[in-house]
RNA sequence: GGGCUCGUGGUGCAGCCUGGUUAGCACACUGGACUGUCAAUCCAGAGGCCGCGGGUUCAAGUCCCGUCGAGCCCGCCA
């Protein structure tokens, strides 16, 4: 394949010394400049290279070129020349080569930088956002961004080779009910109505495979109004939105684990991928011995129900709170005897900022407990807390003490500290897991009620009949997550396909037979004329380049990404519109107060 | 909506805790020197309402209050 265009004979990534001696002509940006003030040395870069051109002092290029500010574009033509000895450059693929430059045209010049292409200093956040397209020339975005490209191709091969057809789904479309907050676009031919666009495209695919095309993916985009995190981006994100006909949760799980596990061993670099069948957590077991329902696996620690070990002690802070039916979980710091005490009062002073009461712990010799809560075990409770735990001599077993379920996110975050204090992470690993047996449903704290604890078309384990006859909150559903290092890639699901199910589901979560038709119109429609068992899910594709790429913002792999209060600081987005537009959307504006000396945000 | 951290020339940081000379360093920028560098080097220069507003004080980049902005987190995320 050649890229040589009108415009180039050679990328900048491209030349060696077989070239020596021939005509080369490059295109591209000045990312560095050496001028001895006789002899002058441009590295010119594109996305395939750098490389070193020379120009001579005394000819008309020598003069552009001194003038040349760094990133502006230029075109060289000269002679490839091989490098004298010693002056080679093994850090580039082109280094044993230069252009000897004879004409030099300067395409654009360069402003003075508001951030530096060459280094890789960090620069504030709304400084890279603002001049996006300068931070995307830097090697580390510029590097993420291709590889994000590349993982996309090799998701779609790998799911054209395992029998998917591709297909696209309305962007424009109705609101969807439960989940987040919908994007609304106005109708301006329909007054006072909007469209929502998809938080996913969850029902059209579900149709796809009521129109029987049996095996469906997209790379979807899906639009959410929450609130940015580190891994979330706000407003708008990217999923290997897939489903499949006549299948059952294994089938699902052996179909997709070796695609997600093909794409993580082609872009690990050296990084190990443990290797399907991915090990199957419960939910509920994921609470209890990991603290979340996303468990890092590299983690090696593991949390322990311990409240044995102290009901009925003499340490009451703990025994009275086990009588209120509070919970003590326990996590093991392997050889953390011997930890200094500034480490076990700088843990206790992180678990206070962490909201949590404060982490007990006791540190293990011989069988013997020492450290402040120690007097209150007596030799037994030592015993029952080195076997229920695994802990040893030269361990030391930390506590928090709380009520379910806070206690087990509080818990989960003592694991992770300790793993992360004590050196314990495995790093260099993908881990993959699948959460599976996730509850139908789950109770509303604040009202009481009775809601669907994740995705409502989600098939309840034992059907309709264990929608009648169990206690609603023991419903399992088929509903599974694939966690990787801690970071939740996918949600999905053995779909409900059958209406009597649906609407008895529904009933159990406070929607009348009248609200779901309202609602679901199109889909239960759907399913009275044939509907095919089908399930699916959607691994995220931001957040699996984000593990790839090495990075943890979400940011880092999105060319243009918005920032945390869901504006795009280089498009300007959102902005106001003229008022006409308005008007022929039949939009009146009622803005909340706003104090007369706040400045306005937009820029 | 709430919590924490941060805000100092174009940019990255120091100075703030413990108030007191001309606000320091690096990169970039401008001018000069230099024929083999590859983060070129050397010399000189320009560039700061220390986010904004108020307060304490003889004196505020520094202490206090408020406010705006950014990041991270909580809420939210079927």
């Amino acid at each position: 394949m050649s890229l040589s265009t009108g415009h180039r004979t050679h990328t900048c990534g491209e030349l060696r010394v077989t070239h020596a001696g021939t005509p080369a002509r490059l295109a591209g940006w000045v990312h560095r400049k050496r001028d001895h003030g006789n002899l002058l040395f441009i590295d010119l870069r594109d996305t395939y290279g750098v490389t070193q051109c020379v120009v001579a002092g005394g000819t008309p290029a020598f003069a552009t070129a001194e003038s040349l500010r760094l990133e502006s574009v230029i075109m060289v033509g000269g002679e490839v020349v091989r490098r004298t000895p010693g002056a080679e450059n093994p850090k580039l693929p082109t280094g044993e080569i230069e252009v000897a430059v004879s004409d030099l045209t300067v395409e654009s010049m360069a402003d003075t930088l508001p951030l530096q292409v060459n280094s890789d200093t960090e620069f504030p956040e709304e400084t890279r956002l603002r001049y996006r397209f300068l931070d995307l020339r830097r090697e580390r975005l510029h590097r993420n961004i291709v590889l994000r490209s590349r993982v996309i191709a090799s998701i779609r091969r790998r799911m054209i080779d395992a029998g998917f057809t591709e297909f696209q789904t309305p962007i424009l479309t109705s609101s969807s009910p439960e989940g987040a907050r919908d994007y609304l676009v106005p109708s301006r031919v329909h007054p006072g109505q909007f469209y929502a666009l998809p938080q996913a495209p969850q029902q059209f695919k579900q149709l796809l495979m009521t129109a029987g095309f049996d095996r469906y993916f997209q790379i979807a985009p899906c639009f959410r109004d929450e609130d940015g995190r580190a891994d979330r981006s706000p407003g708008e994100f990217y999923q290997l939105d897939f489903e499949m006909s006549f299948v059952t949760q294994e089938d699902v799980f052996a179909t997709i684990a070796p695609v997600l596990h093909g794409v993580f061993e082609e872009f690990a670099d050296g990084r190990a991928v443990s290797p399907p069948p991915f090990p199957r957590i419960t939910y509920d077991e994921a609470l209890v011995r990991y603290g979340s329902d996303k468990p890092d696996l590299r983690n090696p620690l593991v949390i322990h129900d311990v409240g044995e070990v102290f009901r009925g002690s003499g340490f009451s802070a703990f025994a009275q709170a086990l009588e209120r039916g509070d919970v003590v979980r326990a996590v093991v710091g392997p050889k953390a005897a011997a930890q200094p005490r500034s480490f076990f009062d700088k843990l206790n002073e992180w678990g206070r900022a962490q909201e949590m009461p404060g982490v007990g712990y006791v540190t293990l010799a011989d069988g013997a407990a020492k450290g402040p809560i120690a007097k209150f075990l007596d030799e037994t409770r030592v015993a029952r807390l080195m076997t229920i735990t695994g802990a040893a001599g030269g361990d030391a077993v930390f506590f928090v003490c709380a009520k379910r379920p806070t206690v087990d996110t509080v818990a989960g975050r003592l694991r992770t500290k300790l793993g992360e204090d004590l050196g314990l992470i495995e790093a260099s690993t993908f881990r993959f897991c699948w959460i599976v047996d996730f509850p139908m449903y789950e109770r509303d704290e604040e009202t009481g009620t009775i809601g669907f604890s994740h995705n409502p078309f989600s098939m309840p384990q034992g059907g309709l009949d264990a929608l009648e006859t169990r206690d609603p909150l023991t419903v399992k559903a088929y509903q599974y997550d694939i966690v990787c290092n801690g970071v939740e890639l996918s949600s999905g699901a053995i779909r409900n396909h059958r209406p009597d199910i649906m609407f008895k589901a529904f009933e159990i979560a406070g929607y009348r037979r009248e609200d779901v038709e309202a609602r679901f119109g199109g889909m239960l429609n759907a399913f009275r004329f044939g509907a095919p068992p089908h399930g699916g899910s959607a691994p995220g594709i931001d957040r699996i380049v984000m593990l790839l790429a090495g990075e943890t913002n979400i940011r880092e792999v999105i060319a243009f990404p918005m920032n945390q209060q869901a504006q795009d600081l280089l498009m300007q987005a959102p902005s106001e519109v003229p008022p006409e537009r308005l008007r022929e959307l039949h939009i009146r504006l009622a803005l909340p107060e706003r104090r007369a000396d706040a400045p306005s945000r937009q820029p």
